[in-house]
DNA sequence: ATCATATGGTTTATATATAAACCATTAGTT
DNA sequence: AACTAATGGTTTATATATAAACCATATGAT
């Protein structure tokens, strides 16, 4: 049973989360789509939406990463390819991947 | 009341938490730190952090960002100054954080 | 101006992530 | 080998994030 959860953020930790909410909503505002439409497309409310663009850290790390493809902010770099050359990089590197995500062909959405 | 949620992610958001995750738990174990250590210091149980190490995607963003700054690893890029690069730079990219970011003074949990 | 659409902010019911407590297994040490 | 610490994986109760439904304000178009 969880004991009354009063969570502290580092200023740091806040910091980054508020930056990428106002990148997603920068981004969103520049392709033109409504908070709505992004909602819909990423399976949430927009009530979600509005907290993930404010920053709110306690959102899932999952929702905040599929609206943020979808509007095209790129995760740990302006670079669109970072992530991918880090995973394919050095078979080193692929050793810090579970397996199980490594082997995963399941019920996934491939849509973009 | 929220319907049944089953969510489902895109491979890069599956691929970008797995990657953040692996890099969380190579860096932990890089500075010695139990699971045990890390837990305490970020408040959360070992069990959370698990899934964290895991690329779980169901975690709060909060959490997972402060487990990152604790055992050093830097969210968005590998240089440690580009978060507040950003942030400092200019007024315009100010204008993309929430008000109550920008002059919150409140209490925050400022030791590191 | 009016009208429509978008956004911001509530409230409420419920699905679910979490902490805690276990146990099993694995690593590490002597 | 034995002993310890660390990790992985359960289960269960509960705190809480969420979807939906509102309403109010703001924005934009005609």
């Amino acid at each position: 049973m969880p004991k009354s959860i009063i969570r502290t953020y580092s200023r740091y930790s806040q910091t980054a989360s508020a930056l990428l909410g106002g990148l997603i909503r920068a981004a969103r505002k520049k392709r033109k789509l409504t908070a709505q439409e992004v909602a819909d497309r990423a399976g949430i409310s927009r009530g979600l939406l509005q907290r993930i663009e404010k920053g709110n850290l306690k959102c899932e790390i999952g929702v905040v990463f599929e609206v943020a493809t979808i509007v095209g902010v790129k995760l740990f770099d302006a670079d669109q390819s970072t992530l991918t050359k880090h995973l394919s990089r050095t078979e080193e590197q692929l050793e810090l991947l579970p397996k199980s995500v490594r082997n995963k062909t399941k019920s996934v959405r491939d849509d973009f």
